[in-house]
Parts: structure tokens; C-alpha cells; sequence
DNA sequence: TATTTGCGCAACTCAAAAGTTGCACATATA
DNA sequence: TATATGTGCAACTTTTGAGTTGCGCAAATA
């Protein structure tokens, strides 16, 4: 099943999961630790993580270390560009507002 | 229910929503009709967009023009801020990478 | 070699979310 | 006033997703 990467950050989980990696990669058993669910609760998080590449395996004997993809991270990034213009417009009416209010 | 910005965002036709508003205010039957399922579909879609605030509904008549928020879409923006240091990170090392490439 | 450890996969349960139809109500229009 | 239109709410079905337990396999360790 071919994951979307808006789907896959909407689970408070999934966001923590890439809070840690995105400082040093990790292993499932040592992200499994700092959640209070079993590891492969973990592990099904962590495989819609890599379905849609935000993060990336690095196989090391028997462990798998998880590396946080900022390249796709950038993607809602990307996203949000179409919405800029939108608050810039917002805030400066905020200022007109703010300068009416001042003036009187 | 209280909803959550990255919950309302993960589906695909509540992001079209969005695209749409962010250009115009519109009201749900002028959405509905461009997406090919029932406008009670598509209300239920605004509610949880006017929940967690994404949108703001504005009564004129019998009709509702739904306004876009462009103050919350940035919440988005903020929790995106944590990782931008991350892909500099990597751009940097992408650009040291060129670099010695180059001199070799 | 036997045992432990780290991991992924599959089957299952349960809850939540998407979509449908039907209805009620207020505003507009004939 | 009678009818049509725009909307939200409620009940229901179906799909999706989070979490669990149980298993198998390969790498590390005794």
C-alpha cells in the first residue's frame, strides 16, 4: 500500500517518532522504549514511516537504525508555499487594522 | 470533538477544500460540486475543517461563505521549523560531498 | 551448537472515520 | 402563503487504521 506522507504525520506517534530521529537515528527496540505500546505497535509506525520515506533504514548486523529523510520532509514544505500569500494578505490587513484603530 | 490540525490536513479532499478557500471563500454547495460525492459528504469535511479552525464560516442569508484561516495553517508552518535545521544540515553535507568530488 | 536477541510479517480485535440516506429548519422566491 | 433552496444534524453502513498476540528468521553470544 503506497503511503501518503500527510497521512503518515497525522498520528501523534508517527510525529514523535520523527521528533527523535531528526536528532540521531534509531533502532525500533529503542524508539519501542519511549512509547508506552509494544514494539511492534512501534514497528507498524515505523513501516509507514519508510512506505512513504520520511525516514530511511540502515542495516547494521541484526539492528536497523532509522534515519530521518529531511529531503522529504521538504515536501510540506512545498505544500505550504500555495498558502504564503494567503497570511502575508492576512497580516497586512491586521496592520491596516492596527493603524486605523491608532489614528483614531 | 476537538480536532487537530495534522488529523484535518490528512485527507486528501479536505486539502482540495482548502486549495479552494485559500482563493476564494466559498460556500458547500459550491464545493460539493466540485467533488464527485454527496454534499453531506462534503459538510461533514467542513466541520472538521471549521473545528479545528482551518476555516471560518461567514453567514450571508441562508448561505455560508467559508473563509480561509490563514493564522492556523501556520501552525503547521511552526511545527515544520523543528526539522528545517536538519535539511540544511543535509544540504551541507550534500555540498561538502560536491565539493570533494570536485577537487578529486 | 544451543540460546538469546532484534526484527518483520500475518491474523485478529476494536475503535474511528468516511460516506450514504433521510429529515428538520430557516431563508428566499413564486 | 405555498414552494423551492441552502444548510446542519442524526442514524446507519462500510472502510480504514491502531493496537495486540503469535510466529519465523537471521545475527549475536554462550
Amino acid at each position: 500500500m503506497k503511503q501518503d506522507i500527510f497521512q503518515a504525520i497525522s498520528d501523534p506517534t508517527r510525529r514523535a517518532i520523527l521528533t527523535l530521529v531528526a536528532i540521531q537515528a534509531l533502532t525500533p527496540n529503542a524508539m519501542a522504549e519511549k512509547f508506552d505500546m509494544t514494539r511492534q505497535a512501534v514497528s507498524k509506525h515505523i513501516k509507514v514511516l519508510h512506505e512513504c520515506e520520511l525516514i530511511r533504514p540502515e542495516q547494521s548486523g541484526r539492528e536497523i537504525y532509522y534515519h530521518f529523510n529531511a529531503k522529504k520532509m521538504q515536501e510540506f514544505d512545498n505544500w505550504l508555499a500555495q498558502f504564503r500569500q494567503n497570511w502575508e494578505i492576512q497580516f497586512n490587513q491586521l496592520d491596516e487594522l492596527l493603524s486605523t484603530i491608532k489614528e483614531q
